[in-house]
RNA sequence: GCUCCCGUAGCUCAGUGGAUAGAGCAUCUGCCUUCUAAGCAGAGGGUCGCACGUUCGAGUCGUGCCGGGGGUACCA
């Protein structure tokens, strides 16, 4: 979400953008999949795919393996939650991990389907959300394309890494740092090759970020993957030359800067990623990586309790509770977007009993988006955000459902309007820099509503400067608050004067040519937050 | 230990060195014969964690402390 309106706001202030989604294929998490098919369900590429298409629409493959992740996390500890991970079991992960790089086997093939098939499931949720892809780049072409390989030679050429003979480290290839410095209990430089040969996310994101800076030489074979419309695809990288259609691709990667979206708790590994892009590609520097971090969405006691999850004593005097996927402990984008819907479709209903079904539940829908948006775009980046239902579900107050409805109300002003007064307006206005016409809007200003108007005007002005701020500062949160200061003031407007029955004609040219300005930056606001307006709500 | 982030109204959070520190929620009180009340207006509610410093001026910058959280994995 938040990278999604990023993008959206860097589009409006006018840079060119190309929104990559990494794929992590080879890593723990797939791995942990594949040894919950293979070991706890015993099962085979043939017999998953089977269970996929036999898996009802209200519980899809993506909520299957959800599932089968908790039941993973118990596993590596013999069904005990508290116990600790039995080295014996986790060696099924560290040998499917190898398996799965290594390629060209079975568990490999089975751990592509997996992973093949979450990422669509991924890429539908974030339809709904109104978020599109330009580009899927896998892990396993970083390995499989060699641009690890090229991107290991570099770092021994520079010395950014080095191999450990000896030592608790022994066997690896090891980056030294100064970002923090060494313990007992921790070491100060950073594995980059594990003993076994692997390659751990820090390298991996090394090579792929050298990529996508244009510093590797190197570059994907491309396929389509999911058609959004006529003009926009989104292409996923593959080794196989005999499938790709890179020709009819578009030209990725090679960006000035990279904008890294990735959860703030990865810091460290950022900043080691970001020391051995630099000491590689020195020409560009650390500036040209960013690690555009944001503090974690955690439950907050009440969200918990909802979902039925016992809390201790200790954790429900806690402002908020850390999500976990090992643990089952998290709410489903899906879920949740069904359930804002719901609630949404019913307060349509009641206040639009004409409507349509059809056209209730396109409203609804794009309420729950707005209010979902918005919800998740107020806080700064450096605001850890507890997820609450009854907030997360208002539709009253700072939400997106106030913005969308004063901009509804703009427009049903302009629904109700004849055309003749409209025109009659946008004439007089044209008419500004005429010293009779301008005298006339000079007395109007200066009566008392004169502020408000000003007030409104230098509001709705500013939103390119808003965008501007936002993209510099890179924080959507500094729109997402101007734009609900703009719904704000348009509804103290709103509520101020009367529009079309405004008898005054030079008075009523004015709140006409005001209300417009406002709808349509507001409307403009909105859509760079990826919220939409509806005919009615 | 080292390192990063947070601490502002009852709660959740904004706040670009500059005016009397602001929103939303919650509580209380008003406002629908009108372009949609998913709205508007009003009330109460603050030692901006503490101390010292820089500055004409500090919620904002610096130093130290206190409290909370993250990271410091051969996970990502």
């Amino acid at each position: 979400m938040l990278g999604d309106t990023f993008v959206r706001i860097m589009r409006a202030a006018g840079y060119e953008v190309e929104v990559q989604n990494y794929v992590d294929n080879t890593g723990v998490q797939v791995a942990d999949c594949v040894v919950g098919f293979e070991h706890i369900e015993h099962m085979t590429l043939e017999t998953v795919r089977a269970l996929d298409e036999s898996l009802p629409p209200e519980r899809p493959f993506d909520y299957y393996c959800w599932d089968l992740y908790a039941r993973v996390g118990l596993f590596y500890r013999n069904g005990d939650a508290n116990a600790k991970e039995d080295a014996e079991r986790l060696r099924l992960r560290g040998e499917t991990l190898r398996v799965i790089e290594e390629g060209n086997n079975p568990t490999a093939e089975l751990a592509d389907y997996v992973a093949t098939r979450i990422l669509d499931c991924h890429l539908t949720t974030m339809l709904r959300l109104g978020i599109v892809y330009d580009v899927l780049p896998r892990e396993s072409e970083i390995l499989h394309l060699h641009f690890w390989d090229k991107a290991f030679g570099r770092l021994r050429e520079t010395n950014a890494i080095r191999y450990e003979a000896e030592g608790r480290n022994a066997g690896c290839w090891v980056m030294p740092t100064n970002l923090h410095t060494s313990t007992d209990e921790h070491e100060a430089d950073k594995i980059i090759v594990r003993s076994n040969g692997t390659v751990t996310y820090a390298g991996k994101d090394i090579a792929y970020q050298l990529w996508k800076l244009g510093r590797l030489n190197l570059d994907f074979y491309y396929k389509p993957f999911r058609n959004y419309s006529n003009d926009h695809v989104a292409w996923i990288t593959t080794s196989d030359v005999s499938q790709a259609s890179s020709a009819d691709a578009p030209k990725f990667g090679g960006g000035s800067k990279i904008y890294n979206v990735i959860d703030s708790r990865q810091s460290y590994t950022q900043d080691i990623v970001r020391q051995g892009v630099a000491a590689v590609a020195p020409e560009v520097g650390a500036e040209a990586s960013v690690h555009l971090s944001y503090e974690m969405v955690a439950l907050s006691p009440a969200a918990c309790e909802d979902l039925g999850i016992e809390l201790s004593a200790e954790d429900r005097a806690r402002s908020f509770i850390e999500m976990s996927g090992r643990k089952g402990l998290g709410v489903k984008a899906d879920d949740l977007i069904t359930r804002l819907e719901e609630v949404a479709e019913t307060e349509v209903s009641e206040r639009h009993p004409e409507l349509s079904g059809k056209a209730r539940k396109e409203t609804a829908h794009i309420i729950a988006i707005g209010a979902l948006r918005y919800f998740l775009l107020k806080w700064t980046r450096t605001s850890v955000i507890a997820f609450d239902f009854k907030e997360a579900l208002s539709f009253e107050g700072e939400t997106g459902p106030y913005c969308q409805y004063a901009a509804v109300r703009a427009n049903s002003i302009f629904r109700k309007m004849n055309d003749k007064i409209y025109s009659q307006a946008i004439q007089f206005i044209k008419r500004l820099k005429e010293t009779e016409v301008a005298e006339q809007v000079k007395n109007s200003f200066a009566n008392e509503s004169g502020d408000e108007f000003w007030t409104m005007l230098t509001l709705a002005a500013r939103l390119d400067e808003a965008i501007a701020q936002s993209a510099a500062q890179a924080e959507p949160a500094y729109l997402a608050k101007y734009t609900f200061q703009l719904a704000r003031a348009f509804n103290l407007f709103y509520h101020r004067h009367r529009i079309i029955s405004e008898e005054d004609a030079t008075r009523r040219h004015l709140l006409i040519a005001i209300a417009d300005i406002a709808r349509g930056q507001l409307t403009r606001s909105l859509a760079t937050l990826g919220i939409a307006v509806p005919e009615r709500m």
